[in-house]
DNA sequence: CCCGAATTGGACTTCTCAGTCCAGCAGTGA
DNA sequence: TCACTGCTGGACTGAGAAGTCCAATTCGGG
């Protein structure tokens, strides 16, 4: 009753968005707060449209739950940009540590990962696109730069810098992922975040910077 | 608790077990699997127990639940133990990591860690207890160490042994355990887990060890 | 202004599952 | 032999959720 939107001015910003996207949008939202448990009652309301609606655009809670992960897909994207490549290898690693930090280990990110772990389980073939499309693309991103580092001498990985790569990021995200995913929450002052990301770039300098040359 | 079974020489080695420990075992066994949306038919008869029998021991579905953590609790101890600590550096570490690959990254715990992941959303509490019963108490044990050896001049870790346990271990889970997680298995030769495990000890040694003080 | 398409609210069906109830059975102890 | 206790299997209840159906309403295009 009441559904007198003719005036776009009087709209919340939720309802300028076409049905689809909103409901894509609390789809995301509810299934990464409350895991795939949540009713489709819930997401119908959350993004404020009749059930009938959610049904008519998305087949079932299965098929949208898929759309909502390939709708998402495109957010976890690879941080590693083509523009900083020519920095110093240890400023380099070191960004991408900050990134990881400030962008990729809040509860929102955790959420989603959290949700994926356990879809995988009841559609295996969502892990593996989750993992093609995120980790394993910055594996190889990163990978690709210190290979060339490693032909310009500037690293020595001995030869596999996709196991270093994936050192380092693991290095990166480390116990922190592991705490998010058990829930349990600690802020991390910008202080705190740049003291890890020296650590990290520092510790991979070491081991795999040119200076063992001199050793 | 003491329910003997007077012909115990003619029953399966399952009914050898009272009832509560059968359950338990079952309950744990369907939880890694399925989740925690296994039904409680489900786990009844896969512990070979009639349901009244189930309820009788645990009051309700989450009671069972938080009973089989506990009762796991005591399996994921740290494996630092302390007759290797007086090894060499570089090879204590590379038997952490060894250990970990041979016992800690199978199929088994890693869906264990999976359901913890997916009752720490369900109940918070759970998920602290298992990070500090787990990886916690690794992380301590090995900083302790790491701590020690500073203290006889054979690592430098900058006074942040603590850090430098946390970066080890993860990178010795590193990519493995996202990859387990997200249930793509891919299983490992002896010969992998020896690559893997020098690699990681040699990265932290470069990392942390006295023969910086050359550079 | 009107028509067809989409949306809405809500009732409805079907199913699964947590938890209960009960009648019968088996072992134990006196 | 008999009461007691605990287990069994199966039926049952009640709640919640997926998915359907439908009459009334709204919206956009011509």
């Amino acid at each position: 009753m009441s559904r007198q939107s003719s005036t776009a001015a009087q709209l919340t910003p939720s309802q300028l968005l076409s049905a689809r996207a909103r409901i894509l949008e609390a789809a995301a939202e509810m299934f990464r707060t409350h895991g795939y448990d949540v009713s489709m009652d819930v997401i119908a309301t959350a993004a404020n449209v009749s059930k009938q609606t959610l049904y008519n655009q998305f087949g079932s809670k299965e098929d949208l739950f898929k759309a909502m992960i390939a709708d998402r897909a495109a957010v976890m994207r690879a941080p590693l940009n083509a523009s900083a490549l020519e920095r110093h290898p240890r400023d380099m690693l070191a960004d991408i540590a900050r990134q990881y930090y400030q962008h990729a280990c809040g509860e929102h990110e955790i959420g989603y990962y959290r949700m994926m772990i356990g879809a995988s389980q009841q559609f295996p073939d969502i892990g593996r696109a989750y993992y093609e499309a995120g980790p394993k693309q910055m594996v190889e991103a990163l990978a690709q730069w210190i290979a060339r580092e490693e032909r310009l001498g500037r690293l020595d990985t001995s030869g596999d810098p996709t196991l270093a790569a994936e050192h380092y990021l693991s290095l990166v995200a480390g116990q922190i992922e592991a705490r998010g995913l058990l829930g349990l929450w600690t802020e991390m002052s910008p202080a705190e975040m740049e003291r890890r990301a020296r650590f990290c770039a520092d510790i991979f300098m070491r081991a795999f910077g040119p200076h063992r040359l001199m050793g």
